[in-house]
DNA sequence: CATGGGTGCTAAATCGTATTAGCAATGCGC
DNA sequence: GCGCATTGCTAATACGATTTAGCACCCATG
């Protein structure tokens, strides 16, 4: 039989005090409610000899407090991104003493309302709301009993939930002078999306945001958009066909890729025709998936910063549980903040100057 | 002010009975405690009309069950692979109504250490202790308290803890079986492994396993292993850079890579001297990474089952936690069964009959 | 009419901790 | 020698469920 678990009363016991006094010492109230200084170091040194540890079920019994907070996603396993946040929140909720639930919708209303209940059930201190791929979500009703933030998306409905986004716009600028610095002034095509703002594909923030950052740098540049390809679904085959009809008609010098999924179709296509990357046309991508480093060349691209959204969330998280929860109808019923994280470029090997 | 959760007391009061009566009811246990179909009636709806679900971490510390169980990983992130893990476990948990705590360790034994104890400070039901590679791990003392099971990993040392693996064996015998029913008899080669069983990368169980099947199914044929090429780290750039050694020397007919990661880096070598998949090298893979698919043409590949891995330690862990704690010295002390889960062959196009 | 045996419910203890209220002992002023 | 503050600790309760022990009532029995 397993040894039973220490309790505080055994250590009160060995120590030859009670247990409130126990309590306090290794609460660190000592100070405040004057014990003597030979009672704290007996406590501290019988806890130290059973190797106590308090039980955190019964502490969050008592104080409704459990050190554990909620990651609800709508899905874990469809990229290799989404380890990455998961990896950042886990980290960020580590160096706080705090455990992380996991849970999955699958993008379904009942599962997430019966999830976020069995996490309610458990006391969870609060939520993280996260979507896999950046978009506008609807804010589950009875997201009451503990604070939330919503990682990787945006409320559809006003909400006072602060949210935590990369920043696409400024990715979508970046990737555009990358492309303007290696001396691109015409034939860039789009990949994925546009040419006009409402050429995204279904639901995606991403698409929008970073064509207007895309825009707003090569407009200022007096350079246009050769042309754009939109499709349903950012994946390589789709990348693939589109670039390919694109040659068909159009010579381009450089490509402005969605995602790295549809770079690696585009890579596909322009090998099909004999063009080489970068000496013919540059291509520059979104994500930083792993695949950009094994393409060859390897691919420039404006990283998802996955892991440090995962982290801020967290941050943010904190941030919430620390204010005082808002009164009904209190003048802080504000929409949420949102916080934007800086998407990182990563220049590797696909972006030249256009050849003479 | 979010209003107080309804509790017990709260639906025993509105139903007129005690809340031992309350209890009684709703743990369904009305007949062997002879409680009135009228009372019976009433509190079921009081609870209903409340909307009452019961405080888990009440009844946590009361019955020091929890309903959650821990998953420990080295990583989560290095792969979307290891994201289907969790996910396969998590859907197996939901299912039975359990929810899961996630923590890495990052290979860290002290990580390991404070995190398992974090997780019983949290009395969970049970502890999956998984790998994100096939490989052998030293059971961190102190895995008492409850009920574990090893997930893709081996014990290092003899232990009772059951063990869930994909069957590697098998799968090398399904790669040697696809290249033999393509009428392959010469020039197979391995990337990543070989020829001699001891030619592996270290640690690695996969590598071995992988071997043992192919030898057998290639040596009962009585087809000879042309070569083999071992490397530390199963990457596209070695898988390359391997592949052009090879080819500096040898006409390949078939290649074994160890993952799809090396098949990919062989692609471009292969590609390099103008050899074409399948027509003048066939190549057969592992783990069904989703690059598999984005390769032209796509590659041949046994898959790894993580997500039924994930399910089966699930699985393997409710039935631990069904049995009866080995008592001390008990003659249930035997070490622990080893399941293996089948890897199933994703046949796609980069295997043909070799070239007259 | 005391005894005995169901029947249908409840009081109270328990899990392990935090916290409020208060108690005994001491010292001090007057 | 009495009141009063201060010091240093403890008893008791609460958190929200489960579970053990048992109580009150009714009916039958001898």
């Amino acid at each position: 039989m397993s040894p039973r678990r220490v309790t505080l009363a055994d250590v009160a016991k060995t120590a030859g005090v009670s247990s409130t006094t126990a309590s306090l010492v290794l609460s660190g109230r000592t100070k405040e409610l004057r014990i003597s200084r030979d009672v704290e170091q007996r406590v501290l040194e019988a806890a130290e000899r059973l190797q106590y540890r308090p039980n955190i079920v019964s502490v969050g019994l008592r104080t409704g407090t459990t050190r554990t907070i909620g990651f609800v996603s709508d899905t874990v396993a469809t990229s290799r991104l989404a380890g990455d946040m998961i990896k950042g929140a886990l980290e960020a909720a580590r160096e706080r003493g705090v455990m992380l639930f996991i849970g999955e919708t699958e993008g379904e209303t009942e599962l997430e309302r019966r999830l976020l209940q069995a996490m309610y059930d458990r006391q969870v201190d609060g939520i993280i709301l996260a979507a896999m791929y950046t978009r506008t979500i609807k804010v589950p009703r009875g997201l009451r009993p503990a604070p939330a933030v919503l990682l990787n998306a945006l409320p559809e409905q006003p909400s006072r939930l602060p949210s935590v986004l990369p920043d696409e716009v400024e990715a979508g600028r970046a990737a555009a002078r990358v492309l303007l610095e290696a001396g691109h002034r015409e034939g860039i095509h789009l990949i994925g999306a546009g040419p006009g703002p409402h050429d995204v594909p279904g639901g995606t923030v991403a698409a929008v945001e970073r064509l207007i950052g895309i825009n707003e740098v090569l407009g200022a540049a007096g350079v246009g958009i050769a042309g754009g390809r939109v499709f349903p679904d950012w994946q390589p085959d789709y990348g693939l066909a589109a670039t390919r009809a694109l040659l068909e008609t159009d010579r381009p010098r450089a490509l402005i890729c969605f995602n790295d999924r549809v770079a690696f179709g585009a890579y596909q296509a322009l090998d099909d025709v004999g063009l080489k990357v970068p000496a013919d046309v540059s291509v520059v991508s979104f994500d930083d998936h792993p695949i950009a480093s094994w393409m060859r060349p390897k691919l420039t691209t404006v990283a998802l910063p996955h892991y440090e959204l995962g982290r801020r969330a967290v941050d943010v998280l904190f941030a919430e549980m620390g204010r005082p929860s808002p009164e009904e109808g209190g003048r802080d019923g504000r929409t949420g903040r949102v916080h934007r994280v800086e998407m990182p470029l990563r220049e590797r090997e696909s972006v030249a100057p256009p050849a003479a």
